[in-house]
DNA sequence: TATGAATGAGCATTCATTCAT
DNA sequence: CATGAATGAATGCTCATTCAT
């Protein structure tokens, strides 16, 4: 028994070893860049024993993705203790924190730039990312136009134009120069007005909404 | 004079060929994944030759990223004929087409991929591309402001949000989805949901503003 | 004792499968394009088993090949039933359908090409293939010219014109080209001749023995 | 014009160069156990030029090998000077001096090694050396006929059987063990042997026949 | 005893780059 | 000036062989 977990224990390790390699060294070479003596290399094992646990660098390069993208899904909830403005405004910094991370940003040039020769893998992510995650966020937009704190037609457009308001900016820049990186001063720009934009758009009462928002900001900048 | 000029004509020729087979070849198979011989092949070039125009593939990527970016330059005006709204909604349509197109996506994908391996590219392409559309957004919002038709404090954030809403959702799916694209029906929603939101947060007199934006959608789908 | 017993018995049993095993690995992928591993599948034993039993790739050759050549030893008698005539073409048809089955044409073609790397194989099948029937059928012949049946000088010269007369063409072409098999009627056409020709210029009393091989060819047919 | 044949003239050395290191390093190695590297050392060139000229190692091997058999189809004649022994007894010998070179013999033995892998190079030697020989000496054989010389009914049998009285037996076994090589001597025995019986069994006039080979043979042996 | 796991060395093939012509 | 030809250095992948269990 002890044989076999030992056993069990150790490929398990191998398998990780190796995953966490491959995302290292795709994420710095690029899928074509890298090569799999770097791999096997980068996870302190011989090339024969990269081979025996993936096929080929195809294998290890979608094995790796699947297990990042299993990690991703244990994604927060977007329900957090306190009033709307609250929740919006800790969900805001939370998801922005998150997604700005410089290992998921480089992850996110990887998928993009594989998506054609992997098309699966852009489809998975985004599905198992971006998609679950506004699911969520419609899930709760629509909890308060219930409640009457809210009002819109499109859920899904809502929860969308959210994300747009909050991230698409500083994303789309740390895009295109990964060595920039929001410092929080920077996000707290965008999330603040993202934000204001958002509950002015859509709020039922946007005056009353729109101090607690400020109130929220002056507090969380203490 | 006219030997010398024959040359330099021919020169040019072959650059320019060099430049397009690169882009075609770069953008297909990445930049590790592409070869020179690939490249020479397509410009129907032979490999010295090639080298005799730029030094290496660094050098020829470099400069093919360069062409790209100066043929961008030439963005559209954002001022058109007619009221703001009109104005809006004829800029939002030229864009999200322009930025949509699978080339521009492409290239795109191309130059994040290789953000790490090349940074001034991806800055280069931020500043002459998304960058300078901004100011020219900026202007015209200010512009609008002054006119005292819209009403915000930060005209980049204010240009952001417009870019954010209209586009970020379709964009960010394009990425990863590269076969997945856009018709004029998912645009349109996008785009008039942007601007409503847009409009109803800037706008000085939503109600007015909200309503003609509805007349020029309407008229915009007959 | 019983225990022990079983052990051995084990042990010759996966020795059994590890040589056929690696009979037929060999002779579909010749000595070098063969692996270890394959021959270990085949056997359904573990590569680490495989080299408990035989210490190299060349130790597993050469005793397969050993093997091989010991169950050929069980070599059919020449002397059969009937009188000479018939004891020769009943040689002739066994000895011809023995020779070209494909598995031993195979192995033929295996030995020859590993003739350089392995050169006791080579010989040592000579030795337990070709020459040990062939003192066999001297000694047939041998004893037809005591009986006054035959005539010749050299016994060795005349078993092998009758080896080289009956087989020798389709051997041949067969080893250049494994997906011709001659059937019945072709090997009839060379054993005939063969037999004729043989008798023709060997035997005492041509015309006579010769009569009663058209008799035994024309009996066989039917 | 000097440039050109000048370039033409090396490539036609080159590819000569590593057709010729082709012959001796799968000869040697046998297709699986030859490496391209080795090829190319052996040429004096290097594996990238070996590309150039051959697409891969089945293309360098079908190469090396028709060129083989182009240069084997220029076959020596069967028709020369002197009476019909005369012209078999020189027939015999060529023939069995050109068959029996050590080169032929290591060539032979690739192809039935191969001779799963690559079945037409298998066959295209078999038509052009064995099959092509058999058509001139049956001709030869008919025109003997005709003379009145010879009796038999089938040509090619009979050529078949000249064949196979005079070098089955040393080629088998040399086939078998490349280091053994017939001297003049043993080649003697076994063409006077076969001469022998091919005449007492197919001459019209076997004893006026067989007293001409006895004196060739004398003759020869001065 | 039998094996899952591991590896150094090698293989066919390709690439970015440089001469000789 | 432009090119056919050449190559050192990888690259993805496999193999014969050996341990630890």
């Amino acid at each position: 028994m002890s044989a076999l977990s030992q056993r069990e224990r150790n490929r398990q390790a191998n398998q990780q070893k190796l995953l966490e390699a491959a995302l290292a060294v795709f994420s710095a070479m690029g899928y074509s860049g890298a090569s799999m003596d770097a791999v096997a290399e980068a996870a302190g094992l011989s090339k024969p024993t990269l081979y025996k646990y993936f096929d080929s660098k195809e294998t290890l390069f979608a094995a790796m993705m699947q297990a990042r993208r299993d990690d991703m899904l244990m994604a927060f909830e977007v329900t957090q203790p306190g009033n709307m403005v609250q929740q919006l405004h800790t969900f805001a910094w939370g998801y922005a924190r998150t997604v700005m991370r410089p290992e998921l940003m480089t992850l996110a040039r990887l998928i993009m730039a594989e998506a054609h020769r992997f098309p699966q893998v852009g489809r998975a992510y985004q599905a198992s990312g971006p998609d679950r995650l506004l699911e969520g966020m419609m899930t709760y937009l629509e909890d308060q136009r219930t409640a009457g704190s809210l009002v819109f037609q499109d859920a899904e457009l809502a929860a969308q134009d959210l994300w747009g308001l909050i991230l698409s900016a500083p994303r789309s820049r740390a895009l295109y120069e990964p060595e920039w990186q929001p410092d929080d001063a920077i996000l707290a720009r965008y999330i603040n007005n993202g934000l204001r934009v958002f509950l002015r758009a859509y709020a039922t009462e946007p005056d009353q909404v729109l101090a607690a928002l400020e109130a929220e900001i002056a507090a969380y900048s203490q």
